[in-house]
DNA sequence: GGGCCCGGAGTCG
DNA sequence: TTCCACGACTCCGGGCCC
């Protein structure tokens, strides 16, 4: 349609009062018509506790919504949740009318308000084209991850029966549930009362909500356990989180199933290759033999998903009985996505082609996907983008929308390919890139809630008590950090921070330091603040550790014009930094990495005509008709050095400067 | 231009 | 009667500096 074309002027913002989503299912386009977009209900859209997590299927959530907003009702913490939902309304009516602004300009040039998407679209061919090839031919990326894991643990010591009843971990704050509470709606990050109140009601009065209260020793316990057991299967693997690891079993089923040797013998090679570097590279290449070979063994995939069964079995003995879901999938964005589905106890197996790829991803709510939250997904939704489909469907307006690297990102996702920085699920395949300091850590903090309305000496207290267990714990872990920020959250949860980065030289570790910067800090926040200043919690965080900087030659300050003028190389220091930092893995690894994260060496003939920012921003005045219809996106000398499918820049580059 | 710093926000488990 | 954590990471925009 797009026939008639809204006059860009009549554009006002909108009262957020006024909505009644008058957006039904009509095309996005119809968004652009300037009807307010926001949401349909006056409660926050971003609270309300979508019921789509593991376990939690075809509950009765309308009744467990109800219990939640009433519990909540009136509630400070539920007035700032209103606050941030107002802000994302205006964000959505911000993105309106730019989008409104281009039709508009669009149609008085072409007399056809949304034929740029088609051009943006036939934009993004080549692009999408060069990631569906360079997509990975096998599925060995494996996302496991516990069930129910710190309740699970509590339950493994404890009679049985209590796995009958509703249970969670933690007493004023739920970290998690089991599944039984699960169907009560109880989950993670639900304040206690909320649970009890939505167990009793909607058992009639039968049951009660049991509370066990958290042991965080004894997760980090069994983790370990956990990660012992995995590691057979992938020296290598990266730990997300206590009960999330990551793994890649190519190496494992080459050899296990193509070469059909011992689960012993597969491990006791891995187990030798992997930690070291150079030497032992030559020593696979002999036993294992060439890579080619490696690559080219077509294992079939339900042989794979046997292995990883193996896997989970393994793991559950090794624990004790802690079960765990697993996904398989051709990338790690889509393993951890598969590894929800058939939780608890499961797993599910998602082809490499592009066709079971699709199949598996595009019927997806957005939300599904690592790195898009409830706001994200707000924000789609008012586009009339609710599924995986929908993303890829309207994947030029999505390029107009958003900012480069979300774009990007989004692209990929509807792709089902998606490695983004934006995606924290894809942990950094190792330590060549980022900090050198041991653990890759980057920062450390500590945060404490109390009663709002405390007294000055009282606040001052506690954030002395903050600052000492902070310092000891940078003590045990042999932390010295150059920065320290204080976070306020006051009774109405708003949060204030403040930061300083210490002068050249001086380094925090000692409480009584931070104390005194801590202070002195607060002491200001207070007195910039206008208004009672009752305060609900008082943390504290070190960041830019010593020892993190490291290589930075080449300080020798230089005149201001050397920067702005000679602006060459910029995309060597790619290539360049990944090559010189020495990757010391074996062969196939590296190989895996170019897969996994694209951080491989990229021809120039790859970073050419990849930048389709410069496409769809007006900024820099590509919103001409001639320009979409030969829908060149040349580009570049310029700084379309991230192209879509280079991956994840700041963390290769990220050598700051010497301190 | 680009790096670092700061403060706000979003996301994850 | 009340009552919504904590630790970690990334990105973005604005300011300052070379
Ligand atoms: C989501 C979440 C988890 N956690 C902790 C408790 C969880 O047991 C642990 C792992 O998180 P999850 O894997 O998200 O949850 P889960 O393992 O308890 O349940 P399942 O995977 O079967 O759905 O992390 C928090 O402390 N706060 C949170 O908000
Ligand atoms: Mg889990």
């Amino acid at each position: 349609d797009s026939g008639s074309v809204v006059p860009y002027p009549s554009l006002v913002a909108q009262s957020e009062s006024t909505q009644r989503n008058t957006s039904k299912s009509g095309s996005a386009s119809t968004a652009a018509m300037g009807t307010s977009s926001s949401s349909s209900s006056s409660a926050s859209a971003l609270i309300i506790s979508a019921c789509d997590k593991a376990g939690m299927e075809g509950i009765d959530r309308t009744r467990v919504d109800e219990i939640i907003m009433r519990e909540s009702a009136g509630s400070v913490y539920m007035k700032q949740q209103q606050k941030r939902d107002q802000n994302v309304n205006v964000k959505i009516d911000e993105l309106k009318q730019k989008l409104a602004a281009k039709d508009y300009s669009m149609a008085s040039i072409n007399s056809n308000a949304t034929s740029w998407r088609r051009a943006g679209e036939h934009a993004l061919e080549p692009i999408i084209d060069e990631l569906v090839q360079s997509r990975p031919r096998r599925s060995t990326c494996v996302v496991v991850d516990m069930d129910g894991f710190y309740i699970s643990c509590e339950l493994l010591s404890r009679p049985p029966e209590l796995g009958n009843l509703p249970c969670c971990v933690g007493g004023n704050m739920i970290t998690t549930s089991n599944y039984v509470a699960r169907r009560y709606g109880v989950r993670a990050a639900m304040p206690g009362w909320i649970g009890d109140k939505l167990v009793e009601e909607l058992s009639n009065g039968k049951e009660r909500l049991i509370h066990i209260p958290s042991n965080f020793d004894l997760y980090t316990r069994k983790a370990h356990i956990i990660r012992g057991a995995l590691a057979e299967y992938d020296p290598n693997l990266r730990a997300y989180s206590l009960d999330e690891a990551y793994l890649d079993i190519g190496p494992y089923v080459d050899l296990r199933v193509g070469r059909g040797w011992s689960h012993e013998r597969v491990v006791a090679t891995l187990a030798s290759t992997s930690k070291h570097s150079c030497e032992d590279k030559e020593h696979v290449d002999e036993e294992v033999g060439n890579e080619e070979e490696f690559i080219h063994c077509n294992v079939d995939i339900s042989a794979i998903a046997a292995v990883v069964k193996e896997m989970r079995e393994k793991v559950k003995v090794a624990t004790g009985g802690l079960t765990c879901s697993a996904g398989l999938a051709s990338n790690f964005m889509l393993a951890k996505i598969a590894s929800d589905q058939n939780k608890p106890n499961g797993q599910k197996v998602v082809g490499p082609s592009h066709k079971e790829v699709l199949e598996f991803v595009h019927p997806l709510s957005v939300r599904k996907v690592p790195g898009i939250g409830r706001v994200m997904e707000k924000m789609l939704n008012a586009f009339d983008i609710h599924i995986v489909h929908d993303l890829y469907k309207e994947r030029a307006l999505v390029q107009f929308l958003f900012k480069p690297a979300s774009a990007r990102f989004l692209l990929r996702a509807s792709l089902g390919w998606s490695n983004d920085s934006l995606d924290p699920s894809a942990p950094e395949d190792d330590e060549v890139g980022s900090s050198s300091s041991a653990s890759g850590q980057k920062g450390i903090s500590k945060e404490r809630t109390f009663s709002a309305g405390k007294s000055w000496e009282e606040l001052n207290s506690k954030l002395e008590d903050v600052c000492r267990s902070l310092s000891q714990s940078m003590v045990e872990k042999n932390i010295k950090a150059h920065t320290i920020t204080l976070k306020v959250k006051l009774h109405t949860f708003d949060v204030i921070t403040r930061a300083k980065t210490m002068p050249r030289g001086i380094v925090l570790q000692n409480a009584d330091q931070m104390i005194v910067e801590m202070t002195e800090m607060l002491l200001n926040v207070k007195r910039q603040h206008k208004g009672t200043f009752s305060v609900r919690l008082l943390g504290v965080r070190c960041s830019n550790f010593q020892g993190d900087e490291e290589r930075s030659q080449d300080s020798g300050q230089m005149d201001i014009s050397k920067f702005i003028s000679t602006c060459s190389p910029i995309r060597a220091s790619h290539n360049s930094l990944v090559h010189s930092t020495g990757t010391t893995k074996m062969t196939s690894r590296i190989e895996k990495k170019v897969d996994f994260a694209q951080k491989g060496a990229q021809t120039d003939a790859q970073v050419k005509n990849t930048d389709i920012s410069s496409f769809f921003s007006k900024e820099k005045g590509w919103n001409k008709v001639e320009e979409f219809e030969t829908a060149q996106v040349l580009d570049s000398g310029t700084n379309s050095t991230h192209a879509l499918h280079s991956v994840d820049p700041g963390n290769v580059s990220s050598v700051p400067a010497s301190r």
